[in-house]
RNA sequence: GUGAGUGUAGCUCAGUUGGUUAGAGUCCCGGAUUGUGAUUCCGGUGGUCGUGGGUUCGAUUCCCAUCACUCACCCCA
């Protein structure tokens, strides 16, 4: 047992039994995403190091302890995507797809960051991600919300969900009032816990979300971010809730809603869950309108969001997803050498027409055939033995439900079936 | 990185106040059914009790270390 190989910490196996879920997910993903007009993109899990540490921000936990570097053979620093944003930017600046246009992109895949795991949090994970380039106004901001609570609803999980929304302002705003707080933070940096003084120089944002009750009596007294924000951000925000309002869309404003990530400004959400314990959130997102430019593009407005599969498919009801399961619509039961080959010959004619046959392989007793039929979950089992080969018969058996078996000619066998499965 | 909990058959779990052959269900194989699955009945294969060390006449059980898993903190999808 511990002599054997294991997978590395954090990073799971998915076997048929829960990639039906995924693959459920998967499929309502791109009929929503092409619902909207958004189109699938694919880049390199590896970038250079410094795409990362530079789009995502120098001091965050992602780039200090977390993400997985390596030197290449030729000495350069790379790294495991640790989210999908910077390799996307880069792609789409790398290829001029960013200058002065608009687009409407996708990607999911793999990500990898060292954080102990969790239930929710693994160290290979996979993100759906959903990004727009090039529209600065609210009505794109209100679209990926609109576009995610769509794909909530075509996963029957929207009751399970809730929106927190804020604005975070622009760089400049946030800059301005990130200096108040901690002015302000300093001077009762007696009454703060540790987590929180450690926060103060990294992240002092995050202190507004504390769990310590001692700290959120602090918190009570500190400036308030609202009063910071400029005009246009303000007038940002309440065009992205009116058209939410107009559409529906329910959310609850939350002033303390911070992303972990740099480059983010202005509108951020997220859907959380109580389902799913410590790591409630399932899609996150948010405006990043200068990350193109500083990633060496032509400045362009940007937003986007992650939904996080492995959250997601633990959301979903597993019955709905094995409606859509691929058992086998026949099982072909064959003994004997002459019986295999009549056997395998029908199971690609069945296939021509578009019929999921399972031809057993390596011989055995009918008994041992039969069970694997009823295994695999076949509709249909076709048996061919020394019986059949002498009378020219199949002899078919519905798996399924009670009826008689039947003896159809040979010659009649596919039609037979295939009329059973064309609609 | 910090803390807590759990490691017994391929899987889900009992159990041993430290005692000689470690149990059940499930799975797999065979038989009842020499050509028929799912149900039922009978039998069988399968375990260095996570790993290493210590205490003891004796450890799967107690102690220590270590590894793995789980949950939480932190952080985040």
């Amino acid at each position: 047992m511990s002599k054997h190989y294991q997978a590395i910490r954090g990073m799971n196996d998915i076997l048929p039994d829960t990639i039906e879920i995924w693959q459920y997910v998967e499929k309502r993903a791109k009929e929503t995403l092409d619902l909207y007009g958004y189109q699938e993109l694919r880049f390199p899990i590896v970038e250079k190091t410094e795409l990362f540490s530079r789009s995502i921000g120098e001091v965050t936990d992602i780039v200090e302890k977390e993400m997985y570097t390596f030197d290449d053979r030729n000495g350069d620093s790379l790294t495991l995507r640790p989210e999908g944003t910077a390799g996307c930017v880069r792609a789409g600046i790398q290829n001029g797809l960013l200058h002065n246009q608009v687009h409407r992109f996708w990607y999911s895949g793999p990500m990898f960051r060292h954080e102990r795991p969790q239930k929710g949090r693994y160290r290979q994970f996979h993100q759906i991600g959903v990004e727009a380039f090039g529209l600065a106004g609210p009505d794109i901001d209100a679209e990926l919300i609109l576009l995610s609570s769509r794909f909530w609803k075509a996963l029957s999980i929207h009751h399970k969900l809730s929106l927190e929304i804020n604005t975070i302002g622009s760089s400049e705003e946030r800059t301005l009032y990130k200096k108040a707080l901690m002015e302000y933070l300093q001077t009762r940096k007696n009454e703060l816990d540790e987590d929180s003084i450690r926060r103060l120089d990294t992240n002092p944002l995050r202190i507004l979300d504390s769990k310590s009750e001692a700290v959120q009596k602090v918190v009570a007294g500190a400036p308030r971010f609202d009063d910071y924000l400029g005009d246009e951000s303000r007038v940002h925000f309440r065009g992205v809730l009116s058209i939410l309002d107009t559409a529906g869309v329910k959310y609850s404003i939350n002033p303390r809603l911070v992303r972990g990530l740099d480059y983010y400004s202005r509108t951020v959400f997220e859907w959380t869950t109580d389902e799913l314990g410590a790591q409630g959130t399932v899609c996150a997102g948010g405006r990043y309108d200068m990350l193109v430019q500083q990633l060496g593009g032509k400045a362009a407005p940007a937003i986007g969001m992650a939904i996080g599969m492995e959250r997601l498919v633990a959301l979903c009801d597993d019955r709905a997803a094995r409606q859509t399961a691929m058992a086998p619509q026949v099982y072909v039961v064959s003994i004997g050498p002459e019986a295999e080959q009549t056997g395998l010959k029908i199971a690609e004619l069945l296939r021509e027409k578009c019929v999921r046959v399972v031809n057993h392989c390596g011989g055995g007793s009918m008994k041992q055939q039969m069970k694997q039929a009823d295994r695999r979950g076949a509709e249909y089992a076709l048996i061919l033995a020394q019986e059949e080969m002498g009378k020219d018969v199949v002899t078919v058996k519905m798996l399924r439900q009670k009826s008689e078996q039947q003896q159809v000619k040979i010659d009649q066998i596919v039609d037979f079936i295939s009329a059973i499965y064309s609609r």
